[in-house]
DNA sequence: CAAGCCATAAACCTA
DNA sequence: TTATGGCTTG
C-alpha cells in the first residue's frame, strides 16, 4: 500500500484530495514525501487524470527535484503533470494567450541588463541623474510594486505626497509602457500579466481551471501577493488547492513574501482542511524543544509543536565568552577537537550566523587552525571587492609600492583615469625603473592631458592627506578619511539596494577589526595591521580535500540539516538585530524569531549558542546582552558555559600548546600552510573560464531547497569554491603570467577547437577559425555562414559544437 | 571640429 | 578584450 510508509498525519494529508488543504509541515516533518505520495495517490487510487493535476515549485531546481520524485512514484502518465516554477507556468500561458491583453504571442522576457538599459534610456529622455536615482534602486521598486500588484498608476495615487518617489513614479509609467512598446515582460510581469489575463479574460481562466483541477504549492509561506492571486484565480472553480508550508520558516518578507498567504488561508477559503506534520524525523527531543520554546513566542503564527520519538539527546551548549575573538576561538577549538576526537567529520558541522559580516572572524580562526571550511552562498570575506579596494587604498597610503594595489584604485570610486593614462604611466614607471606611484607623482613629465594630469594630482594629493595623519591618528581615523573623503561609502549608500548595505557592513566589519588590532597593540602601525590582514588573506584557504566545515547566514542554511550546528552572534542587537528591536512594526522582530527558529531546527544531534559580552561593531566597543531568544529557552536543556575562551576549561588544552595566545591572536599559526599559497590557480584558472558566473556576490539563497545532508550539499554546486564569477578574475589578475599560462595550455573545457563547426544564438552556425588565449578568457574567431567573420569571447558567446 | 580619452556593452535567462 | 558612443578639450 502506498501509503505504508507514511506517520498517520501525513497519511491524512495523502488521502485528504478534495477542497482546500492547508498542511503545516513543520521543520524535518517529511514534507516533501507526503506531495508527492498524494500526486500518486490521486492518479492511483482516485482515477485522477495526470494531465489534470499541478504542481508548483518555487526555484528550477526545486521543480526539477520534484520531477524525480514523481516519476520514481508514478507509473504511467507521470509526464503530463505539470510541475513547474511560478514563472515558467505564467510563460507557457503566456505564450499562449497574452495576445488577447494586447501583447504579441511572440513577445520576449527581459533580463535585468535589458531592464537597466530601458531605465538608463528613460533617465536620459527625462533628464534624471541616474548618479542620485540608481536604476538600480528604481528597478527595486517597480519589483517591489509589481509583486504587490501595484500598477503605475495605482503607484502614482499611493506616493503622490511623496516628493523622493516622484522620479520612481514617472519611471515606472514610462518603463512600462516602454515594455508593451517592445512588445517585452520583465520577470516580475511574468506573474502579473499572467493574472491580469486570468481577470481580463474569464474563457482563459476556465480554460486553465478545467485543466489544473488539483493544484499543489511548496513553500507556501514564501508566496508573494501576485503568486497567491495566481492561485487563488486558477483554484477558484474546483478549489481542490493543497498548499504545503511552514509559517513558522517564512523569512523573506525582506523580498515580498507574504506571511499572511499562509496564516489567512482558512479565512480565504473557509472550507478548508488544516492537516499539522508535527513529527519531526531530523532532531534530538531537546533540539526540538528550545525551537518549539522559541517560537512560540510569536504571536501571528499557527499553534503548532514538533515533537520526535528519538529521545531527548544532549543538553543544547550556550556558551557566553567575552569577546567575538574568544567565540570564534572556542568554536574553531571545539571542532579541531570533535574530528581530532573522531567524533565528528568536518563536513558533519556548520557554523550559523545572522549577517556575512561575521563570517570575517570565524574565518580567520579556521585558518589559523588550518580547518577547511568553505563559505556558501557567498564570498570569502577577504575576496570580496569592497574589502580589497579599502585593503588597496591602506596599502597605498602605508607604502604605495604595491603596484597592483595603487592600480587597482586609482579609478575607485570613478574618477576619469582610464586605461589609457595608466598605460602612459606605467610606460613610464618601466621606462624610469620607479614604482608605479612614483611616476604618478611625475605626471609633467608625461605626454597627459591636464584634465587627467590634475585628476592624478588630486589622487596623489588625497594620499598624502591620508598618510600625513600616520603616526598622529588612531589608524581607525584614517580608515574614516579614506572612506568618507574617497565617496566610497556615499556612493554604496546611493545605491541603495541589499546589496550595497551588506557591502557597507563588510566595510564596517574590516574597520571592526582595524579597532581591535589598534586596541590589543602597544604600538599599532599600518604595516602592522597590514602584515596581520596578509596572513589571513593571501592564504590558499581552498583546501582540495572535500571534508570541510560550512559557514553560512542562517537564511542560506533554510532547507539544509547538519548532525553539528554552532550558532553565534546570540546577542540583542546582532540577533535579533537592530533594525528589527527599534522598528515600529513589531512583526519585525517576529520575523527574527522565524529565523532563529529555522537556525535551531537544522540541527540533528549537538547544537551550540554562542554570545558574546563585548563585540567590535564598527570599529566601536559594544556590550550586548543576551538575545532575548535565548532567554525564552527552559535553562533545564541548557548547558551553560561562562568564560569560555580566555579562562574557559574548553580551551586549557589548546592553550598549553601555544603561550602566545592573548597577544597575538594568530598563534596557533601553523608553517606548513604557507607553502600552499603558490598554488592557488594551479588547476583553477582554466575552470574559472568555463565556470564564469555573473553576480556571484552575496546571494542569500535558499529558496525551496530540500533537506540536505552535508554530502549531498558537496555536490549540489552550492558551495562557493572560491573561483566564480568576479573574485575568481580579481584574483587571476594579480598571479604572474607564467602561472596562468600554464594551466591554460589548451582551451581545455570550451568543448569546441579549430575547424569545429559551432552554433551561436544570434549568429547561428559558423566555423572556427582560431582559438586565442586572451588572458582571461578565449578569443574565438568564428566565421558564421549569415554574418560573417567575428571576433568573440568564450564567456560571453556561449558558443556550441554542433 | 577633431582628437583624445573615458566608460561601457558584449551573453545567460537569477526566483 | 575590443568596438563604440559620448564627453572634454585644444
Amino acid at each position: 500500500m502506498l501509503t505504508d510508509t507514511l506517520n498517520d498525519r501525513q497519511k491524512e494529508a495523502v488521502l485528504h484530495t478534495e477542497g482546500p488543504l492547508l498542511i503545516l509541515a513543520g521543520a524535518g516533518s517529511g514534507k516533501t514525501r507526503v506531495i508527492t505520495h498524494r500526486i500518486a495517490y490521486l492518479i492511483e487510487n482516485k482515477g485522477v487524470n495526470p494531465w489534470n493535476i499541478m504542481a508548483i515549485t518555487f526555484t528550477n531546481k526545486a521543480a526539477g527535484e520534484m520531477r524525480e520524485r514523481v516519476d520514481e512514484l508514478v507509473g504511467y502518465g507521470s509526464e503530463s503533470i505539470w510541475v513547474a516554477t511560478f514563472h515558467s507556468s505564467c510563460v507557457r500561458i503566456l505564450r499562449r494567450y497574452i495576445d488577447r491583453i494586447g501583447y504579441e504571442n511572440s513577445f520576449t522576457i527581459y533580463d535585468t541588463d535589458d531592464q537597466k538599459t530601458v531605465i538608463k534610456d528613460i533617465c536620459k529622455r527625462f533628464n534624471i541623474d541616474t548618479k542620485t536615482t540608481k536604476e538600480r534602486a528604481v528597478l527595486a521598486a517597480i519589483s517591489a510594486a509589481k509583486n504587490e500588484l501595484i500598477s503605475p498608476e495605482q503607484y502614482e495615487k499611493n506616493n503622490k505626497n511623496d516628493f523622493g518617489k516622484h522620479n520612481f513614479i514617472r519611471i515606472y509609467k514610462e518603463y512600462q509602457a516602454q515594455l508593451k512598446k517592445n512588445n517585452a515582460l520583465d520577470f516580475d510581469d511574468l506573474l502579473v500579466k499572467a493574472v491580469e489575463l486570468f481577470e481580463q479574460c474569464p474563457e482563459v481562466l476556465e480554460q486553465y481551471q478545467e485543466r489544473f483541477r488539483y493544484i499543489m504549492i511548496d513553500e507556501y509561506q514564501d508566496t508573494n501577493t501576485v503568486q497567491f492571486r495566481f492561485v487563488e484565480l486558477l483554484a477558484e472553480r474546483y478549489k481542490n488547492l493543497c498548499v504545503v508550508g511552514d509559517d513558522d520558516q517564512s523569512i523573506y518578507k525582506f523580498r515580498g513574501a507574504n506571511i499572511a498567504n499562509i496564516l489567512n488561508f482558512e479565512k480565504v477559503f473557509p472550507e478548508a482542511k488544516v492537516i499539522k506534520l508535527e513529527q519531526n524525523y531530523r532532531s534530538t527531543g531537546n533540539i526540538l524543544k528550545a525551537a518549539n520554546e522559541v517560537i512560540r513566542n510569536n504571536h501571528t503564527r499557527k499553534a503548532k509543536a514538533l515533537w520526535t520519538d528519538k529521545g531527548e539527546g544532549d543538553l543544547i551548549r550556550l556558551w557566553e565568552i567575552d569577546n567575538g575573538y574568544d567565540e570564534a576561538e572556542a568554536i574553531a577549538g571545539d571542532i579541531e577537537r570533535k574530528v581530532r576526537q573522531g567524533s565528528r567529520t568536518y563536513s558533519q558541522c556548520a557554523c550559523l550566523y545572522r549577517t556575512n559580516a561575521q563570517s570575517r572572524t570565524l574565518e580567520e580562526k579556521f585558518i589559523a587552525k588550518s580547518i577547511p571550511y568553505k563559505i556558501v552562498g557567498g564570498i570569502n570575506f577577504y575576496q570580496r571587492k569592497e574589502v580589497k579596494d579599502i585593503l588597496a587604498y591602506l596599502k597605498t597610503v602605508d607604502n604605495a609600492r604595491d603596484d597592483v594595489a595603487v592600480k587597482r584604485i586609482i579609478n575607485i570610486p570613478k574618477r576619469g583615469i582610464g586605461q589609457t593614462t595608466i598605460n602612459k604611466v606605467e610606460e613610464f614607471a618601466n621606462a624610469e625603473g620607479i614604482s608605479f606611484f612614483e611616476a604618478l607623482k611625475r605626471t609633467e613629465e608625461m605626454k597627459i592631458a591636464s584634465k587627467t594630469a590634475n585628476k592624478i594630482i588630486d589622487f596623489v594629493n588625497s594620499i598624502r592627506v591620508y598618510r600625513s595623519k600616520l603616526g598622529e591618528y588612531p589608524l581607525t581615523d584614517i580608515f574614516h578619511d579614506i572612506v568618507d573623503g574617497t565617496g566610497y561609502i556615499k556612493e554604496l549608500e546611493a545605491e541603495n539596494t541589499d546589496e550595497a548595505k551588506a557591502r557597507i557592513e563588510n566595510i564596517e566589519e574590516l574597520l571592526s577589526k582595524l579597532a581591535d588590532y589598534q586596541k590589543q597593540e602597544e604600538t599599532p602601525t599600518l604595516s602592522g595591521f597590514l602584515e596581520d590582514v596578509a596572513l589571513v588573506a593571501d592564504i590558499d584557504s581552498m583546501d582540495q580535500n572535500s571534508d570541510y566545515v560550512v559557514l553560512m547566514t542562517i537564511h542560506s542554511a533554510k532547507g539544509l540539516e547538519f548532525p553539528e550546528v554552532y550558532l553565534c552572534g546570540m546577542e540583542d542587537g546582532l540577533f535579533p538585530s537592530y533594525m528589527s528591536i527599534n522598528s515600529d512594526d513589531s512583526t519585525d522582530v517576529e520575523e527574527e524569531r522565524r529565523l532563529c527558529y529555522v537556525a535551531i531546527t537544522r540541527a540533528m544531534e549537538n547544537l551550540t549558542m554562542t554570545y558574546a559580552r563585548k563585540r567590535m561593531v564598527r570599529g566601536e566597543l559594544q556590550y550586548n546582552s543576551i538575545s532575548r531568544f535565548i532567554k525564552e529557552i527552559p535553562p533545564l536543556i541548557l548547558e551553560s558555559k561562562t568564560g569560555v575562551g580566555n579562562f574557559g576549561d574548553l580551551q586549557n588544552l589548546e592553550m598549553k600548546e601555544s603561550d602566545t595566545f592573548g597577544g597575538n591572536f594568530f598563534g596557533g599559526f601553523s608553517s606548513g600552510r604557507k607553502e600552499t599559497g603558490g598554488r592557488r590557480f594551479a588547476s583553477g584558472s582554466s575552470a574559472a573560464k568555463a565556470a564564469f558566473a555573473r553576480n556571484s556576490y552575496g546571494g542569500l539563497g535558499g529558496f525551496g531547497k530540500k533537506a540536505m545532508t552535508a554530502g549531498e550539499l558537496l555536490n549540489s554546486g552550492l558551495v562557493q569554491k572560491g573561483f566564480a564569477g568576479g573574485a575568481a578574475q580579481e584574483t587571476a589578475a594579480s598571479q604572474s603570467d607564467d602561472e596562468n599560462s600554464a594551466a591554460d595550455a589548451g582551451p581545455y573545457g570550451l568543448g569546441y577547437q579549430e575547424g569545429d563547426t559551432v552554433k551561436h544564438v544570434k549568429f547561428g552556425a559558423g566555423k572556427v577559425i582560431s582559438v586565442k588565449d586572451a588572458g582571461r578568457d578565449f578569443e574565438v574567431t568564428v566565421e558564421f555562414e549569415n554574418y560573417g567573420v567575428k571576433k568573440l569571447f568564450a564567456m560571453f558567446a556561449k558558443l556550441k559544437k554542433v
